[in-house]
Parts: C-alpha cells; structure tokens; sequence
DNA sequence: CGAAGAGTTGACCTTAGTCAATACCCGTGG
DNA sequence: CCACGGGTATTGACTAAGGTCAACTCTTCG
C-alpha cells in the first residue's frame, strides 16, 4: 500500500502531521490534479494543506460554516445533508474517494449543507482562495476545475431525473448501478460492495421511506437479482439493474415479452 | 427602453447585425459581468459574439451537442430538459433574463439536455475558450464565475430537497415563492406575473401530474392565496404560501391552531 | 365551422407511506 | 454467562396522496 500522507514529526509538538502529496496519491487521475504534469501537480502540493481525520458521524463542516477549503476525499465516505428551512434534511449525495467536497459554498461564502463521515475518513484540505491564484498559473488545472463543478450539476441534474420521473423500483435499481460503476471506476469490485449508508439514509436520498428500501432489498433478493446480508451487497444480475434503471417502456417489454416489434422507444 | 443590442450595418449582407453590449445591458448587476469595472466589462464585451434570437418552442441547443459557448439570456424564458436513457424527460428548470445557460456541458464537451425557449427570446453568445482565457486576466470574472457555477449546483440541490421531501402542495407553493422572487429581483411585480410555461411544464418540473396542477392552482384559488386567468397569475397571500413552501410542522400548526406552545422548530 | 391543443374536473385505482409488531445485532453491566 | 436496552432492519395490514383514465370545456387557428 502506498501512502499518501508522509508523517513527519512537528518539530514543536512532537506529533505527526499529516502531509498529502497528489504525487504519491493513487487516486490523482480521478482527483482534482488530473492530467497535470510533475512540475505543475508539485505546484499545487504546495498549497494543499495539512491531511484531515474525520471519523465516523463527524461533520467536516456544518450548514452556515464559512467557507474556506475545499476538501478533496482521500478515504472513506461522505454523505452531504440540505436541511430546509422547514426543518426536514434531505440527502444530496454521497462522496467516495477522489471526490470534492464543499463547492456548493463557492456562491455564498458559507456552506450551504453538512458534510458527515459515513466511515472514518480522511480529506485533503484545499484553500480555495489560494487555488484560485493558481488558476492563473495553470490553465490545465482551471479547465479541469471548471469539468468537476459541471459534473456535480450534471449529476444532480440527474437524481432530478430520478426523483422527479422515475418510480420506487427504478430509483433504487438506478442506485445500485451507480454505486457499482463508481467503485469499478476506483478500481473495486462492482458487483460486492458494502453500504457504508444506513437503510435510513439511502431511503431519504431516493425519496422513499425506509420501509420501501427493505421491502426493494427483499423483492430484489427474491427475483435473485441481488443478495444481502446486512450491508454487504452483492449484485448477481447487474444487467437486469441496468436494464430496470434505464426505465420502464424498454424493461416492460422484455419483462413481457410483448410487441417486440414496434419501436419501443416511441414517444411519450 | 435602453437597446443593449446595437444594430450595426453587415458590410456586405446588408443585414442588421446584432452586437451585444455589457455596459448598455441593464441585467449586467445579475448577469457574468457583476461587479466588474468599465475596462474590464469592455474586455469582456469584446469576446461576447454576435446575439442570438431564439423564436419560441425552438432549441438553443440540444442534448448531445458539441459544447462551445455560454449562452447568457438577454430576455425572453428557456426551460432545460434532460432526457433519460429510457426516454422520459425531465425539466430541470426554468430559466430567466441575466441566467446562464450551459453551465452543465463543460464536463464533457457536449451538452446534456436542451434548452428550449418558452417565449420569443435572445441570448448573448459566449464563447468559453475565449472566456477561459480571459479568465487568468481578470480574477474578479473568474471569481464571479465561480459564484455562477456554484449557485446552480445549490439551486438543483434545492429542488431535490422539493421533489425529494416535499409533499404536492408544498412543491407547489415553493414553486410560486421561487418565481415571485426571482421576478422581484429583476424589478417586476412579485405577485401578478404570467407563466411561461405550459402546466405539461409545471408539473414534469415538480414531478406531478397536469391533473394535479389543475387541481392545486383551483385549490389556492379557492383558498384565496391566488387568482389564475389562463397563464396570468396574481399572488393574493404571498406571506401564506411562504408558509406553505417553507413547510409542513410550522404550517400545521397554524393551520390548525393547536399546541402553539412547543416550540415548533423541534426535531425531527 | 371543425379540429387540435390546453386546461379542468370527477371517479377510481395504485403506489408508496404510515403504523405497529417483531427480529436481530451488539455493547454493557449484573 | 445471560439479561437488558437501544439502534437498525424486516414484514404485514391498512391508508392516503397522487396518478390514471375519461369526459368535457375553452380557446385558437386554419
């Protein structure tokens, strides 16, 4: 195992310090530094502060917190919470190594929801004002920042799609895939997993109760399609998820087996 | 009325070229060139191309398109859509005057949804690589168009709290509140305006059925909260759908007048 | 005038939420 | 060791919110 935090002994306090450097770090082409060269990826270690621990249920930052850092995840998971103003949180996403946390408070100066560790974790803190300068000294690394905060509306725009359109079925199918595709990407199994997510959690981000995702979990095990054993999940029959996801016309009619002969993509 | 497009002779067509102009847009205090000083908005007027009329129902792009400019809507509405694999659409929002549309494609080069005018409008062209460039030049544009990105991903991560937790009439007050104040910040009436979009529109964006648009505007009709003619809509009891949309427990309570003594802001 | 499109309203039905009982896991302490 | 309690998950019975289907109105446009 590589590590990516060298510790090195604080000369005053005699603890170690974390220091992260996206040289040494295996996750640098998923991550912000993504496609720059040495010279340029040293550039940016500079302004990398020190390597954070997070554990389990901690916030790394709160609703209303100033915002400072963006914060790079180096292990473990997130879970980002909007609370309306009515009281009620809603679950906007959940990070996985490599992802950044904390772009949402760029409009404002402050953070717009929480960020809670799903596991002990660690992050790499990121200044943004001093990232901002470098913008000016690495084009590369402003284009690829300007990708990543289109991504994340491009994925929110997303689950827009699934909460909006897509029934109970369909959005927990649609959540499986995309856990499975996330961790193959990180180079992981994408078929035996782990939830790091309570039921409760996963029911809230996909707008259903918690009851629902047991009762998904169940049918999903029963039609053999997956098998559980707490949060341990594998998946048996990952094109079918797919096929589920991707939504209803297409899946009915292979379900059914009727009228394969008219266009199935007809209008709606 | 200030003309922000001056008409300036094509050499050799003949016809009338439209040229945009930061400084004589009078949405330049909402739109990318906030805060920016005469020299640099006149740097910025100069990569701005040629605007562009947009006729109703027509598409200013569509999903799958190559990504080259930003568009910044000069006047006129433009609703997004995404479509998913399986071919159900989803509006993912409503766009108005001083908004920036295309924010979602500079991850991959390509746009992910459409935008489709709602109403005879135009829009400033803004070529990103040029912009891009510009960046390094003026941190405070780049600043601000970071400001820019971020707010979307807020304002989506918004309606996936609405479609996420809230309940029909809830979505539907929020949705009222949203447009009301979106229309007092660029000077018009925040309670009698009209709506641009069909309730087909309405409902796909709140994730309900026509049907029950129809039947929650009679119902704040008869309430009294509003007054619908067709598409013209009068505001009646702002302060009550504000309650409405900010939610449940605190709604509840008043509308039922009971246990106004705990503190209703309670936990959940 | 007739046809098409948009919107409204009513009757009925389905999906997922609510409520409740029970199971299971795990750590604590007698 | 077992009992206990709290958190988490599963399952069933019932309910309600909103979807579906259908009839009808109104407006617009050729």
């Amino acid at each position: 195992m590589n590590t990516p935090f060298s510790k090195l002994a604080s000369p005053l306090l005699n603890i170690p310090v974390l220091k992260a450097s996206c040289a040494g770090c295996s996750l640098h082409q998923l991550c912000l530094p993504m496609g720059l060269d040495n010279a340029d990826m040293g550039r940016l270690d500079q302004i990398i502060g020190r390597g954070q621990r997070i554990s389990r249920d901690q916030r790394l930052y709160r609703m209303g917190d100033p915002f400072k850092n963006l914060y790079a995840i180096r292990f473990g998971h997130f879970k980002t919470c909007h609370m309306s103003n009515g009281g009620e949180e809603q679950i906007t996403g959940f990070q996985m190594a490599g992802e950044l946390l904390g772009m949402d408070a760029i409009s404002s100066d402050h953070h717009h929801c929480d960020a809670i560790a799903l596991e002990d974790s660690e992050v790499c803190e990121i200044p943004f004002s001093r990232l901002e300068e470098l913008f000016s000294h690495i084009p590369t690394l402003l284009h690829h920042f300007h990708r990543i905060m289109s991504q994340e509306i491009t994925r929110d725009q997303n689950v827009m799609l699934l909460l909006g359109n897509m029934r109970a079925e369909q959005r927990f199918a649609a959540f499986l895939v995309n856990l499975s595709s996330r961790y193959l990407a990180r180079g992981y199994s994408s078929t035996s997993f782990q939830f790091r997510m309570s039921r409760e959690d996963i029911g809230n981000y996909l707008g259903l109760t918690i009851e629902s995702i047991s009762r998904l979990l169940s049918s999903f095990r029963v039609k053999g399609w997956i098998s559980v054993d707490k949060r341990e999940i594998h998946i048996l029959d990952l094109p079918k998820l797919k096929e589920i996801a991707l939504g209803s016309e297409l899946a009915m009619m292979t379900k059914k087996d009727c009228k394969p002969v008219a266009p199935a993509i007809a209008k709606t």
